[in-house]
DNA sequence: ATATTTAAGTAGATCGATGCAATACTTTTC
DNA sequence: GAAAAGTATTGCATCGATCTACTTAAATAT
C-alpha cells in the first residue's frame, strides 16, 4: 500500500530524481551502470511508473477514446478491437463508451474524456449526431475527434465504407437476379451511412427494372436483429411482397430471416435477402447471407493512422477515406427465381 | 489551446482557487450567489476539468479496467457493455483492453492499466492465466482484481455463471431425450470454465444411458465459429457420430450448425446439437439453438457490485458469486429421434 | 458589551514525474 | 598547466486540483 515514487528509488539507487526519470525515459545520456543500478532498485522496490503525474508534466495523456453505438454487433465488435490493437500498438490505451445510439449518452461520454484528457476520439456517431453540441463539449480542450463509419461534418477527418459504391453494387446484383421490386429494412434513419446505401441503391437501381422505394423504409427500425423482424413484418403487414428484401446491416438481416420464417417463408427461395457488412456469420447462415463486405478491421487501421496524424499534426486540412466494399453472393440471392 | 484552469475562473470570478475548486464539487458552504458567479466564468472560459490533477492530488482515478478475450463474440460483447454501463452509473470510466486469449498481451495490458493507476480491474481471464505473473503485475499497486466468467484464483473475488449446475441441467436434458453419445466441442481448454461445465456434464450423465467422454474433446479448439466447425470434423473423421454435439458456448454452436450442413447433416434431425450462454443469435437460427442461458447482464451487474465494494472495502474476505444458469429448450435438440 | 458559534473564504503545501538550466567532474586541446 | 569541450548528474520550478489549517466577518448567546 505503501506507494514507491521515483524519488524513493533514486535514493535507494544514490542518484537523483531526475536521472531516475532519464533512466526510465531511456535517455542515452545515462551509462549503463548508472541505469542498471537504476533499474534494479525499481525492480527490488516494486517501482509503478505513475502515468497520470507524466501526463499531467507533459500535458498528453497517451489515451484515446472510442465511442461506439453498441459491441453487440459484431460489424462494431471487430471495428472496436481492431481500434484498440492499433492503439495499444502505438503506446496508446483506450477509453471506451457505448452510446446504444443515444445522443444524450454519447455526449455524457465524450464530456468524460474530454475531462480525462484524452489525446483524440475515434467517434462512431450515435443517430441523429449534431455538429453543434458535440463541439460545444469538444472545441474546449481541441481534442481531434475522428468519424467513423459515419458522419455528421465535413470539417473533421471521416473514414468508413463507400456505401454509395456498397449500395450500388448491391442493387446492380439484385436487379440482375431479374426482382421486380426490392425494399430497404433496418438501420439507424438520421445517419449518413443508411443515407449513403440509399443513395447508392438509387443510382444502381436506375434504369433497371426493379422498383426500389427509399419511402417505403422510410419508417425505419433499429440496427439489430429486433429491427429486422419488425421490418419486415411492417412491410408484408402492409401487403407488400418485395422479391428482394436488402437489409441494412448483417445483424438486420438475422431478425429478418428469423421473421420470414415466422411467417412460413423461406429465404433465398421464396424471397431473396441481402445485406451489408459480411460479418462472419453471414456465410455460416442458413442459406449463406448476400452481403457487401465493409471491412471493418480495414476502416479501424485506417481510422488509427488518420487519428494519430491528426494529433501529431493539428493543421492538416480534414481528410475523408472511403473503403472499398467487395460484393460478396451467396445463396440467399444467388437461387432467386419469380413467386409463382 | 490556452488551457483554461481553475485559477483562471477563479481570477474572473474574483475568488480564491480554493473556493472554485469548493464550488465544482458542490460543497455546501458556498453560498449560491458565489457558486453561481464561479459557474458562469467557467461557462464563459470555456474551462474543463482535469482529472488527471484532481486525481494524482486524490490518488485514486476514477477509472476502472476490463480485460476481456474477444468480444466479436456477444456473450463477452454483452457482458461488456453492461459492465461499462454500471461503471459509467458509478462515476468511473472504463479503459479496455482485448486479450484475444493471449496471456502475454494480457500481462500487458494489466501493466498499462497499473500505470493509469485504475482503482479495480475486471478480468476475464486468457486461457491458461495463472495466479503469480498476475499477481507480480497488480500487487504492486495493490488494484483489487475481480474475476469475470473464469477463475484461476480462490484469493480473488469472482463473478460468473455456475457452469456445473448449467452443465448438469443440460446433460438432465440431453439424456431425457434418449440419446446415447455425446461430445463436447471447443473452448478454451485451460480454462475454468470448461473444465466446470465438462465437471456439470459429467455429473449430470452419471447413471444415465448417455456416453459422454469428456477425452474425446481433450484435443479442443477455439472458442468461436471456426472452433466449432474444426471440432465436428475432427470428431467426424475420427469416425465418431454422436447423437448430440454439445458446443461449449453458442459462438461455437454457429461453426457446428456450419460444419454439420457441408457434410449434409442437419443439426437438430440427424444429430442434436446444444449449447451454452444463449445469446440472442441461439433463437434465431434454425434450427432454433437449445442452450444454457448463463445471463451476461446479470453477471456483469453483480461484477461491478463486487468490485466497487472491493474498492471500498479492501479488507473483505475473497467473493465468490455464482449466477443461476436457465435451459432453454428449442429445436436443435427438441426433435431428436435415433438415428435410422 | 463581550464571548461564542457559525459562515464564508483563503493561503499554501501537496500529489509524482518532467525538463530546463546549472553544476560537478572528466577528458581533450593548445 | 590552463582553457575548452564534453560527460554525468542534479536542483528546482512546473503541471492543475485538492485539502488542511487558518483568517475574517457576521450572527447569536450570555
Amino acid at each position: 500500500m505503501n506507494k514507491v515514487t521515483l524519488n524513493d528509488v533514486s535514493r535507494a539507487a544514490g542518484v537523483s530524481r531526475s536521472t531516475a526519470s532519464l533512466v526510465l525515459r531511456g535517455s542515452s545520456r545515462i551509462p549503463e551502470a548508472t541505469s542498471d543500478r537504476v533499474r534494479l532498485a525499481m525492480a527490488e522496490l516494486g517501482y509503478v511508473y505513475n502515468r497520470h503525474a507524466a501526463n499531467m508534466r507533459r500535458s498528453q495523456s497517451m489515451t484515446l477514446g472510442l465511442i461506439v453505438t453498441d459491441i453487440r454487433n459484431p460489424y462494431f465488435a471487430g471495428l472496436t478491437m481492431t481500434i484498440e490493437e492499433a492503439a495499444h500498438e502505438a503506446g496508446y490505451t483506450l477509453l471506451v463508451g457505448y452510446s446504444r445510439d443515444d445522443v444524450e449518452r454519447q455526449a455524457l461520454q465524450l464530456e468524460t474524456m474530454v475531462q480525462q484528457q484524452v489525446d483524440g476520439i475515434f467517434l462512431l456517431p450515435a443517430e441523429g449526431t449534431e455538429l453543434a453540441p458535440v463541439c460545444q463539449i469538444v472545441d474546449r480542450s481541441s481534442v481531434p475527434v475522428l468519424q467513423l463509419a459515419r458522419y455528421f461534418s465535413e470539417e473533421m477527418d471521416y473514414v468508413g465504407p463507400d456505401n454509395i459504391l456498397a449500395g450500388q453494387r448491391l442493387a446492380r446484383h439484385v436487379s440482375s437476379l431479374g426482382a421486380a421490386s426490392a425494399v430497404l429494412i433496418g438501420g439507424p434513419e438520421y445517419s449518413s451511412a443508411r443515407t449513403e446505401r440509399i443513395k447508392g441503391l438509387e443510382t444502381g437501381f436506375a434504369g433497371s427494372s426493379v422498383a426500389f422505394d427509399a419511402s417505403l423504409s422510410a419508417a425505419t427500425t433499429t440496427n439489430n436483429a429486433a429491427g429486422g423482424s419488425e421490418g419486415v413484418a411492417r412491410v408484408l403487414d402492409q401487403g407488400i411482397w418485395p422479391d428482394c428484401i436488402i437489409a441494412y446491416s448483417d445483424a438486420v438481416a438475422l431478425g429478418i430471416y428469423a421473421e420470414l420464417r415466422r411467417r412460413n417463408l423461406e429465404p433465398g427461395r421464396d424471397v431473396s435477402v441481402a445485406s451489408f457488412d459480411d460479418i462472419a456469420m453471414a456465410e455460416l447462415l442458413l442459406p449463406p447471407l448476400t452481403s457487401v463486405a465493409t471491412y471493418p478491421e480495414l476502416i479501424a487501421r485506417k481510422a488509427a493512422e488518420m487519428l494519430l496524424n491528426r494529433i501529431r499534426d493539428s493543421s492538416l486540412d480534414p481528410q475523408r477515406s472511403l473503403i472499398e466494399p467487395a460484393l460478396k453472393i451467396r445463396a440467399s440471392t444467388a437461387q432467386w427465381r419469380p413467386r409463382t
